[in-house]
DNA sequence: GGCTTGCCTGTTTTT
DNA sequence: CAGGCAAGCC
């Protein structure tokens, strides 16, 4: 037994309970900064440690970030143990000698790569984006014409997605909607959901829902599958588990029915994505289930000062729909929450930089400090300022990395040579870099009609492109594939004719970058992953490790992050709670988030406010946030602009 | 077919 | 105010 001991240390005896108790399911309910995390981690390197083979635990997490840090947390536990003899990194070990983590999506890609089809899911199946199903949405809108004014397609698609986290599929709903009236919004539906579902299918594509439904689908429907995967791993962990949505649930119960190692951890306070189809009530149904479960609870928060505990404390508490929990730290009592009530958006910025700077100069690295916002349009004039003073920064956030319109393009190359069904790909690239097919001939093309011979010479080049780029596929790794698609379509060029060029290029050449990773691979492994990643990439995953750099986040993608000082802004009504989430059950939510961000902070909390703020070019007079009349006053010092108020009006009499 | 212009509309969070 | 999109021009 002496050799646990160092995975053991450094853990309080209720954590070190939630370690060992590795058979049979388990239920850790805790606060924030509770250690529910580093309770997985050392859960998974004790019975690593134990004897059991890594290949047989599953651990899943939030984010593919959560992910790869869970991975390095766990070789790095069972390299101090001393077992594995191998050099200890940053980098993430081998796969063979390391457990599945990852999120619930990149399990289903797994699940589904292997044995979907079954269910007649190609092997290269494309996954698609947000931005793809809505594409597709259009397109069927048109090609049933709806009549746009009425069916709104976004609308549609939000309710087919929101369908498919219920785990109700296109048949199911059409049974259910068979008696609607035929104009009926239902019925629209479900034509709409079934036309979906026909041309994912003949695309060979699968949306992010997929990922989740069809792995559920396939495990209920055939026996022997859902057995492989039973006796593939004998240890299951599921992180974040308040935010896991009915599929996902599913998912887990089905894995985990047989052997019932199950370990979950999760914070209800925490619950910010039931918009997305999150259910606390998951929690109950596990209990349900796995009537036998132990109930672990950590009451002791190793994160945040006193401070910040008691504030985050008195603001949860104004949640009706929640169970008390205990959450008490051995911290000092830190620092005053600093609020600060700017002129407007600009000014709040450039406060935020200069408390930052001074925060630098007291000898705070710019890498321990986050500045997180309610939504990402807040973050323009944000970075605004930081450009100005030359502060570094990384932007967690805004325009996904693969979605920027230039890096797509390149990808849609990728996504067809992979996938020739995919035809939003093909319609994509075939006139991108501009060849002369326009958006006629490029229909006509992908519905094989015959062509004219002026036609057929320009479809002709681009047959013969693509081709070339799908011979270099078979013997060149995904980075020089890359390359050899950006030459041959003529990327460079194409992007040397517009201002913004220089940046688009960097960011094609930032893809190559990140195509590196997968050069140990075969050719057609590694175009196969890098498809995957970049489909499933989070944001989390663009936080910069180790440099030197402030980071922009809004407070959901901050989620199981930690940083010595937060500064929250934007905290108006309207912003935080947000204006669409002020009904009865959605402030709550707000009101959660608002936990999980100042539950963000170990030392130090700022939070910004401004009395006017520029939105769509109409001035906005926000009151405070209702969220900080709920901090207790002898937490926080408060700090209003008041020469700034005088100046301000009286420039106002003065010009107006 | 490709490009420009000007209108319009939509306001949140993301795997 | 910005991004998307249709109409209209070259
Ligand atoms: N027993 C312990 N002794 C010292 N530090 C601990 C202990 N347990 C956890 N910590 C530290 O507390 C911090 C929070 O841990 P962790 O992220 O695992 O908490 P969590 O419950 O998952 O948080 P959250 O739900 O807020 O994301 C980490 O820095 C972790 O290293």
């Amino acid at each position: 037994m002496q050799h646990f001991s160092d995975i053991l240390s450094g853990l309080n005896e209720r954590q070190k309970e939630a370690v060992l108790t590795t058979e049979g399911p388990l239920l850790v309910l805790a606060g924030a900064g509770s250690g529910k995390t580093k309770v997985i981690a050392h859960r998974i390197a004790q019975i690593i440690q134990r004897g059991a083979s890594p290949k047989r635990i599953l651990a899943i997490t939030f984010t593919n970030k959560a992910a790869e840090e869970m991975k390095i947390r766990i070789a790095q536990l069972l390299l101090a143990d001393g077992k594995s003899g191998s050099a200890a990194s940053r980098k993430s070990p081998s796969p063979d000698s390391m457990p599945f983590v990852g999120t619930f999506h990149a399990l289903g890609v797994q699940i589904l790569k292997r044995h979907g089809s079954r269910m007649l899911i190609p092997q290269n199946f494309t996954i698609l984006d947000e931005s793809d199903t809505k594409q597709v949405c259009k397109e069927l809108g048109e090609e049933l014409a709806l009549d746009t004014d009425t069916y709104d397609t976004e609308r549609l698609r939000a309710s087919i997605s929101r369908l498919k986290n219920e785990l109700i599929s296109a048949a199911d709903f059409a049974r259910e909607s068979a008696q609607e009236d035929e104009r009926a919004y239902e019925a629209i539906l479900s034509k709409m959901y079934s036309a979906y579902e026909a041309r994912l299918f003949k695309t060979g594509s699968l949306d992010f829902d997929d990922l989740l439904i069809k792995t559920v689908f396939l495990l209920e429907t055939q026996k022997d599958v859902l057995g492989y995967w039973q006796k593939q791993w004998d240890y299951i962990h599921i992180d974040e588990y308040q935010d896991t949505n009915k599929a996902q649930y599913a998912v887990s119960l089905l894995l985990a029915r047989e052997h019932k190692n199950i370990a979950v951890v999760g914070d209800i306070d925490q619950a910010i994505y039931s918009w997305r189809g999150g259910d606390t009530r998951n929690i109950s149904y596990f209990e349900r289930d796995f009537p036998n479960a132990r109930v672990i609870a950590l009451e002791d928060n190793y994160r945040s000062t006193k401070i910040i505990l008691e504030a985050a404390h008195n603001v949860i508490v104004h949640n009706a729909q929640r169970k008390n929990i205990t959450l008490r730290t051995k911290n000092p009592d830190g620092e005053r929450i600093t609020i600060r009530v700017l002129e407007n958006e600009k000014k709040e910025a450039e406060t935020i930089v200069q408390d930052i700077g001074a925060l630098q100069q007291s000898g705070v690295p710019f890498s321990d400090i986050a500045v997180l916002f309610r939504t990402n349009a807040q973050s323009r004039a944000i970075e605004e300022a930081f450009v100005q003073s030359a502060v570094p920064y990384k932007l967690v956030a805004g325009v996904r990395f693969y979605e920027r319109k230039e890096i797509k393009d390149v990808l849609s190359y990728i996504r067809y040579i992979a996938n020739k069904k995919d035809t939003l790909a093909l319609k994509r690239i075939i006139n991108t870099p501009l060849r002369g097919i326009g958006a006629v001939l490029a229909a006509k093309y992908v519905a094989q009609k015959p062509l004219k011979d002026n036609e057929k010479a320009r479809i002709g080049q681009f047959e013969n492109m693509i081709k070339d780029i799908s011979d270099v596929a078979k013997t060149k790794k995904i980075r020089e594939l890359l390359k050899y698609v950006i030459l041959r379509a003529g990327f460079k060029k194409h992007h040397s004719k517009t201002d913004d060029g220089k940046d688009r290029i960097k960011n094609i050449e930032e893809l190559i970058t990140v195509a590196d990773k997968f050069e140990g691979l075969t050719p057609k492994e590694s175009m196969e992953k890098f498809l995957e990643e970049a489909a499933l990439m989070s944001e989390q995953d663009l936080i910069a490790q180790g440099s030197e750099k402030v980071h922009l986040l809004t407070a959901h993608a901050a989620k199981g992050l930690e940083f010595r000082v937060v500064i929250i802004a934007g905290m108006e009504e309207g912003l935080f709670p947000h204006v669409l989430s002020q009904e009865e059950g959605r402030t709550e939510e707000e009101r959660r988030l608002f936990y999980v961000a100042l539950t963000r902070a170990k030392e130090k909390v700022v939070i910004t406010l401004t009395t006017r703020r520029m939105l769509w070019g109409e001035l906005l007079f926000n009151d405070p946030s209702r969220f900080l009349r709920e901090i207790p006053q002898h937490l926080t010092t408060i700090n209003e602009y008041k020469e700034a108020l005088e100046e301000e009006s009286g420039e106002t009499i003065h010009y107006s």
